[in-house]
Formats: structure tokens, C-alpha cells, sequence
DNA sequence: GGTTATTTGTGCGTATGTATG
DNA sequence: CCATACATACGCACAAATAAC
């Protein structure tokens, strides 16, 4: 034959629709193409549409009704990145509930290249928070903020206490902090990944990595950022 | 035992050392840590070590010199994301050769949710390229480029004459363009796309779909881009 | 320039888990 | 159930190239 195709008939078309669904060709609420329609457009069985579909519904982003069709239920959460990012804010402005759990809070002395980044001498303590974001109760990022413990005191029992970043800061006297840059990559999830967020090894994560500074231009806080890559979308406005 | 690790140890650490040189911590020319202080820093064999390296090798991400050690020949590709994406002046800013493939140039008319983006009405006709952006020869990006035919006179014709999409909005009287929005999320390379960019079907990679509009706010171009998530990492500066 | 310590490259032996027949 | 093959992982020893003194 041509080639061969490792993956499913299925599965590509669910890969598809999903992907139809987070470009929001198929917005919140749409009823999507009858089983026969979408049957026609990808040259196969309504069988296997069907079996597409049950994945989609399975995972919580349709829910199909006997005689009226297949509806979007959920879309992948929008996280605007910009000058000011903020967690709760970004995911409440979408309609979602914003969560935040905590794992571990850690506290060493900093390496060399993170001292780079944080303007901070090598060595100096560092307080590192991993945990994982959630909207509407399922794991969207796992991540890892690291802040100068010497320029925040008292940041570990102030992340602790409080949910947010934001009121965190503000314990410690920042009142105010802009995002001074974003890297963006794709990694594959490892298995401890896989396993908080929800997905198979190997599943694509939008890897970010950020720093945060205050007004003054003093580096705040460096943090790494996993987003599950099917549940998130990141937008970046042109004005910025 | 604990769990089982299903991903075999060398993969890990060759994992893990391709996030360190992505992330910059060790930058291009730098000498990697001996193969002994890697094998104590990961709690294995020297011989572990050893082939996690000589993956590394094989990719072309670090040279080894008997007696000397494991030194960064190359490191993943910055591709700045702000008000003017320009591809040719993104590579070539970062030292390496940008170039260009274009597979297909398509017409036809537009759907109803590509005529909203692109603000023409419904069946107006598009012109759509489809092609892969390189840098010093290696695959870094599949694109498809949505731009409206009607609006741009001749920009089919001007596609295929100039590698540029710059230069082919100056022959069709648009002489300057900035990005209105991006979006960015991750994807499982298709096996397809994975022939293109040389990947593994299944690899992680950044999905990125923008808007381009004119001086007068008039969108010219609706692209999609899947970039190789190893090989480029997507920069933001946080003033834009 | 020669000596020495360091570092990669190579070889062999052992053990384990897994897939195949 | 057993034999075989293969990939993974560890341990030890030594050769060869490099770099530093």
C-alpha cells in the first residue's frame, strides 16, 4: 500500500475534531455535523465517526443527545500572555474556576545560572514552589516558581497562607509585577508529568518558562510552566 | 520496586540534558560536565551516561573530543514573537540561515469561519500556501498560509516568484503588516507531518496560529504554524 | 618540551527483564 | 514451559587523546 498507517482511523479523526474544537471552528454550545455528514467528509464508516466521537465524549469535551446530535461542552482554557499575567484572572475571565495545589515547597541555595536570571549572587537562598494550576477541577500546568527568598521575606510562609501569587507578593512588600519575558517550547509529558495532569506519557506540554519583575525592574520571581497542550491555549494579544 | 520506569534511563538523561541546553544552561561551546559527575549527578553507570550522549550526539546537539570532553554545538532555535513577526529576519537574527519550501499553492473559497477571521464575507476567494520554513537546512516549522485572494491581487503569482511573504505583500500594494494575535498551544505530530520535519509520529509540537493585518488594521494573512517542539523555542519580550 | 592528571573511548563480564518462537 | 535473542544497566580495567603544570 501507500505507507502505514500506525495510527487508528479513530484517532485521527478525533485528533481532528479536537483540534476543530480548540481553533474554535466548533465554539461552546455548537452542535456539531450529523455522524452521516461527518462520515462523508473523512471517507469512512459512520462507525467509526462514532468511535471518534465516544473518545471526544469520554473526555468530556462533547456530550451527544439521542436525536438532536453532537454538542461542545468544553474548549480548551484560553491563558492570554502579556505584560501582567495572573493566574486567577486569566482563568476566571474565561468563565472558569481558578485552583492552585501546592506539593512542596523547597528552599536552597541558587546555582549559578539561576542567579544569572534572578540578579541574585550564586548561592544566595532561593524558595521554589511546584504545584499544579487547575480550572474547573481538572490540572491544567504543573509548575515550578522559583523567588529569591532573600529579596521576599517571608515569600514561603506567605505562599503557603495564601492561594495566590499576587497576595503573596504583596505580603512581601511587591506590590505591583510585569512579566519581563516568555520562552516557548513543546516537551513530551514524563510519567510523573502524565500522572498529575491527567494525560499519557509522551503527551505534548506547552513548555514556558518566565520571569517576573517589579516595578523597579527587580527580578521577582522565575517560573516554569507545563500547560497540558489539548487543554490550554495560550493567546498572545499583538499590543500586548 | 517503586513503579516501573517504562522509558529506559538513558532516555531520560538524555531528556533531561536536551531541557538543560534548551533552557540555556549550558549555552553553545560550553563543555558539558565530565561523564563521571553526570553519572553521580543521575545515580547511574558511567556507561548510562554514555549513551544518553551519544543520542545526544547523533542529533547533532553536542560534539565529544576524546580527553577533552562533551562540548554544546547547537542549541534550539529563537523565533521572537512580538508586533512584527517577520520569519527571514527572526532566523537570520539568530545566526542561521533562514529558508523556505512551499509544497501547494491552493485557491479556493473561503469557509464561514475562515471569512470571519480574515473579515471577508463567506465564499470569497482565498489563497493558501503550504510549505515548510528551515533554518541551516533543517526542518523547524510546517505553515499554512491563509491569505485573501481578492484583497491582494496577484498574490499567488508573487508567492511563488519571491521566498518572502514580505516582499510578496509589497507587490500587492501592502507595504507594511503586524501581528494582531497569536495562539499557541501543543499537538502530536501527524505522521505526515512527521515525515516533513523529520520527527517521530507522535513528538510534541508548538501549534501556533496567528492573524496579520495591514496599517489600516485590515487582516492580509491568517497563518497556522506547527513548529518541531525541540528544535525552536518561541521568545516573548514582555514589552513587545 | 616533557610529565602528569584528566577525560573520553573501548573491551569484557555479569545480571535482569521482555519479547519471540 | 523452555530456549533464544535483544535491550538495558552495572562494574572494572585499560588505551588514547587532551590539557595543565
Amino acid at each position: 500500500m501507500t505507507g502505514r498507517p500506525k495510527t487508528p482511523l479513530w484517532q485521527a479523526i478525533a485528533r481532528s475534531l479536537r483540534g476543530d474544537i480548540a481553533d474554535r471552528i466548533y465554539e461552546v454550545g455548537d452542535k456539531l455535523p450529523t455522524e452521516a455528514q461527518l462520515a462523508e467528509r473523512f471517507g469512512v464508516n459512520r462507525h467509526t465517526v462514532r468511535h471518534a466521537i465516544r473518545a471526544l465524549a469520554t473526555e468530556g469535551l462533547v456530550r451527544t443527545r439521542r436525536g438532536a446530535g453532537v454538542f461542545v461542552t468544553a474548549a480548551p482554557t484560553e491563558y492570554p500572555i502579556g505584560k501582567r499575567v495572573r493566574f486567577h484572572q486569566n482563568i476566571a475571565a474565561g468563565g472558569q474556576a481558578p485552583q492552585k495545589r501546592i506539593f512542596q515547597i523547597e528552599e536552597r541555595p541558587a546555582t549559578a545560572s539561576e542567579g544569572d536570571t534572578l540578579m541574585v549572587s550564586r548561592g544566595s537562598q532561593l524558595c521554589i514552589c511546584h504545584g499544579v494550576s487547575l480550572a474547573n477541577g481538572t490540572p491544567i500546568a504543573l509548575f515550578s516558581s522559583h523567588f529569591p527568598a532573600e529579596r521576599l521575606p517571608g515569600i514561603a510562609a506567605a505562599l503557603t497562607e495564601r492561594t495566590g501569587v499576587t497576595e503573596a507578593f504583596r505580603l512581601c512588600g511587591v506590590s505591583d509585577y510585569t512579566r519581563v519575558s516568555t520562552r516557548i517550547s513543546a516537551r513530551p509529558a514524563t510519567a510523573t508529568q502524565a500522572l498529575h495532569l491527567h494525560l499519557e506519557e509522551g503527551a505534548p506540554l506547552v513548555y514556558s518558562t518566565s520571569l517576573n519583575a517589579d516595578g523597579q525592574g527587580c527580578p521577582v520571581e522565575f517560573g516554569k510552566t507545563w500547560f497540558a497542550g489539548d487543554r490550554v491555549t495560550l493567546t498572545i494579544d499583538g499590543a500586548v
